[in-house]
RNA sequence: GGCCUGGUAGCUCAGUCGGUAGAGCAGAGGACUGAAAAUCCUUGUGUCGGUGGUUCGAUUCCGCCCCAGGCCA
């Protein structure tokens, strides 16, 4: 019998962390974030990371892992993932996978294709020569190699076609003939509880995102952001500060746009990130959706899982 | 009180040398395989402030009125 693993997925600012501590004080149960945001140290205030003694007292599992200059990746989620799960249940405890970005999720549940990872040097070359001869022509000489993707991706979705050529000039094969997903069932040998949150009213969403931009700005938000960028060579174009907050946080300090420009842009942005892992979730049809509004909604999640634990 | 500049999509604005109008942002929907809090696609009828006038025809020209901002009293 495959051993037990809860998910418990939901855009930002719905409550999952503050349940998922709720859970852990009732089963024996080691958190693992889901959260490509969360993967970087220092980044603390403006990615709403719990405080350090909360993170003392419930440890989580793949945060403050990587320095804001470095990259992440779904592949890199799923192999550390799948290790700390390894781990909790070695320990005889329950993984709980808590977090908001659905291609991390996805990818540990389905698996990926057996593609190269990213190679800086490739990608770089391949930047330069889209700064001089434009994206429509990358996408044409895609169009060349490897017609399939080329036909599959607009001629504007630069990341894409910077990533199928990367591919074939690492491969030398076409990428859509690479991407056969691995994802059978023994590649993911868990008994899973999926729970998805989904908020009924995205009013109320959209008022819990804005109480909380305001409180980061009050907690220091920007001044932490002025800290990185004295510790670190950071550059606006790196994932990292691409992040919803950073991005708008890292044009204020440029003096780019005002204080009132920074809340209503970093607002908006959380909205729409929100937006985007709710379609994501709607999409996942093997999820268990509970409505995150209800005065009881952490109980009757509670319920779930001890029913599902005690199966 | 006088003069000036504005009043056009939810917001910021462009424009129509007179033939009832379009960008960016927002919103809505969608795609998504090693950057995913990323990247990209689709989607724009609104008494063109009100009211008279000129005109075949006015959002556009003219008069008056209302509103906002500025300057002068």
């Amino acid at each position: 019998m495959f051993p037990n693993t809860i998910f418990l997925l939901g855009p930002t600012a719905s409550g999952k962390t503050a349940l998922a501590l709720q859970i852990a004080d009732r089963f024996p149960v080691e958190i693992i974030s889901v959260d490509s945001a969360l993967v970087y140290r220092g980044m603390d205030i403006g990615t709403a990371k719990p405080d350090a003694a909360t993170l003392a007292r419930y440890p989580h599992h793949l945060v403050n892992l990587i320095e804001p200059t470095e990259t992440y990746s779904a592949a890199r989620f799923c192999s550390d993932a799948r290790a700390a799960m390894d781990d909790i249940c070695a320990r005889g405890k329950v993984p709980l996978l808590v977090g908001g970005t659905m291609l991390y999720a996805k990818a540990l549940l389905k698996g990926l294709s057996d593609l190269p990872e990213a190679d800086p040097v490739v990608r770089a070359a391949l930047a330069e020569r889209a700064a001089n001869v434009g994206w429509a022509e990358m996408h044409r000489e895609l169009a060349r190699v490897d017609p399939e993707s080329a036909q599959r991706l607009p001629p504007a979705d630069a990341q894409r076609i910077q990533r199928a050529l990367e591919v074939f000039q690492i491969t030398g094969m076409p990428m859509s003939s690479l991407q056969q997903r691995v994802g059978k069932p023994v590649d993911f040998p868990f008994h899973a509880l999926k729970i998805g949150l989904a908020p009924s009213d995205r009013k109320v969403l959209h008022e819990r995102i804005a109480a909380r931009f305001e409180a980061m700005l009050a907690l220091g938000f920007v001044e932490e952001l002025r800290g990185l960028r004295a510790r670190y060579a950071l550059t606006p174009d790196m994932p990292s500060m691409r992040a919803v907050g950073y991005r708008q946080a890292w044009q204020f300090l440029d003096g780019a746009i005002d204080e009132k420009s920074l809340r209503e842009t970093g607002v908006i942005a959380t909205r729409q990130l929100a937006k985007r892992q709710m379609t994501w979730l709607r999409s996942m049809a093997d999820v268990d959706k509970f409505d995150c509004l209800p005065s009881d909604w952490q109980e009757r999640i509670i319920d779930r899982c001890a029913e599902f634990l005690a199966r």
